[in-house]
DNA sequence: TCAACAATGTACGAAATGGTACGTTCAGTC
DNA sequence: GACTGAACGTACCATTTCGTACATTGTTGA
C-alpha cells in the first residue's frame, strides 16, 4: 500500500523533491478507505478526509473528481488488494479435501483480518451495487476464485471424496456467506446474544465449525474425519 | 403496522376528527423505515421523510426528538415485527428433524421477504451496533429464538438424529449467516458473478441448499434422507 | 534559461440539512 | 362557553458540506 514514491523517469533514490503526486494520491486513497469503510459514502466527509491527509482538499478533487469517484476508486483498490492475496495460495498441489479446507480457512481468516474490505462491500450493497456496476475493473478481477473452486471440485469428484451435483458458484456462495457474516454482523450478534464473538477462542471455534460445515456439505457419506 | 386510528376514551367508530396522533406517528415511522433502510442513517434526509409523510417536519421533531432517536425507534419497530412473526411458528409438535428444517426455511424466507429489516441491521452494524446497545427493548426480545433451538436440539439428541457437542447459539449463527447473506450481499454477488441470485428458481435452490447444509451439519451419519 | 504544464495552497460560494421559534387549531374539562 | 394542553403548520436560522476560483510553486524539456 505504501507506494515507493518514485517516478518513472529519474528514480534516483536519495534525491529530495517536493512534488510527489503518486504518494499523495496513495495517501488520499488510504485515508478515504478508512473513512468510507467506517462511515459509509454519505457519512464520510470530504473535509475530514482532507484533514487526515498530508494533502489538502484541493488535491482530492484534483486526483479524483468528486466524492463518488473517490469512493469508486476506494472500492476498486479494496477488491484489487483482496485478489492479490487470494492469488498467492495455490491449491493445485494439495489433495482435494485439503485444498477445499485450506480455501475455506483462508477465506474465513482473510475476511476476519480485513474488516475494512467487508464494510466497504456492505456499504456497496446498501447502495445496491450501483458503483460496482460501473467498474469494469472489479468485474474482471473475480473470475479466478470460481475457477479455483471448479478445479478443486472436479478433482474431488474424480477421487470420489466429493458428492456429485454441486455448483462451484454455489459452493463459493456458501463459503463467502459464512466468512462474510462473521465480520459483517459481529456487532449486532454479539450484543443481542451477549456473546463475545470477536474473542480469539470463539473465532477459532467458528473457523472450525465453518470449515466442517462446508466439508460436510460437499463430502460423500464416507468423508467425515478431517479438520 | 397501520394503527386503527382510535383513541383511548371514545373510540366511536364513524366519528370524524382531525387530530389523529397515533396514526401520524405510525405514518412517520413507516416512512422513516423505508428511508433509513434505503439510505442509511446519514444518507436519509429528515426533509425527505417529512415530504413523504402526511405530516410535516415539525411533527417528526414533535414525536421523535431528533434524527437519531427516530432511527432508533425505526430499528426497534423492525425487530419487534420480526419477533412477532417468529413467535407464530410453533415447533414443539414436530419431529426434531422436521422442526429444524422448518425453522431454517422459515428464517430463509422471512429474511428474503423483509429486505428492509436486513438492510436496517446492516446499517446498524456499520454503526457498530451503537444504537442497538442503547435499546433495552431489543435486547429483551431476542431470547426466544435460542430457546426454541435449544429445545429442538435437545429433543433431536434424545431421539438420536442429531449429533452431540453442538451449541444452539452457534447453530443459530449458522442459520442466520446463510439467510442473512442471501439478502445482504445479493447485489454485489449477483453483479460480480453474473448470476441472477434473486430469480425465484435460484432462490428456491438456495433455500434447499441452505436447509440441507444445516441438516447435514447437525445430522448424525445416518441422517441424510430429508429435504 | 525559460516556457509550459503539473502539482499544490487558500479562500470562498451555494445549496443542503438538522433543528427551532412562534403562532394556530383541535378536543376534552369545568 | 371559556380555558388548557395536546397536536399541528409555516417560516426561519445556523451550520455543515460539496465543490470551485484563483493564485502560487515545482518540474521538465527545448
Amino acid at each position: 500500500m505504501t507506494a515507493p514514491s518514485t517516478k518513472a523517469s529519474p528514480p534516483a533514490a536519495g534525491r529530495r523533491r517536493k512534488n510527489d503526486p503518486e504518494s499523495v494520491r496513495a495517501d488520499i486513497l488510504a485515508v478515504a478507505t478508512r473513512e468510507f469503510s467506517e462511515k459509509g459514502l454519505s457519512g464520510a466527509r470530504i473535509d475530514e478526509i482532507a484533514e487526515k491527509t498530508r494533502a489538502s482538499k484541493r488535491m482530492i478533487y484534483y486526483y479524483f473528481n468528486d466524492k463518488e469517484t473517490l469512493y469508486l476508486h476506494t472500492l476498486e483498490a479494496a477488491y484489487q488488494k483482496v485478489r492479490l492475496q487470494e492469488a498467492e495460495l495455490d491449491l493445485d498441489h494439495l489433495a482435494p479435501l485439503e485444498a477445499l479446507s485450506r480455501l475455506v480457512r483462508f477465506t474465513f481468516c482473510h475476511h476476519a483480518k480485513n474488516p475494512d474490505f467487508i464494510r466497504l462491500v456492505m456499504i456497496e450493497n446498501i447502495h445496491h451495487g450501483r458503483f460496482l456496476a460501473q467498474s469494469e475493473l472489479i468485474q474482471s478481477l473475480n473470475a479466478g476464485v470460481i475457477d479455483a473452486l471448479t478445479n478443486v471440485y472436479a478433482r474431488g469428484l474424480e477421487v470420489g471424496c466429493f458428492r456429485e451435483g454441486l455448483d462451484p458458484r454455489e459452493l463459493h456462495w456458501l463459503i463467502s456467506a459464512l466468512s462474510f457474516f462473521n465480520v459483517s454482523n459481529q456487532h449486532t450478534f454479539s450484543r443481542i446474544f451477549d456473546w463475545q464473538q470477536a474473542a480469539p477462542e470463539n473465532q477459532r471455534k467458528l473457523e472450525d465449525h465453518v470449515t466442517e460445515m462446508v466439508l460436510r456439505y460437499v463430502g460423500t457419506d464416507a468423508t467425515l474425519s478431517q479438520s
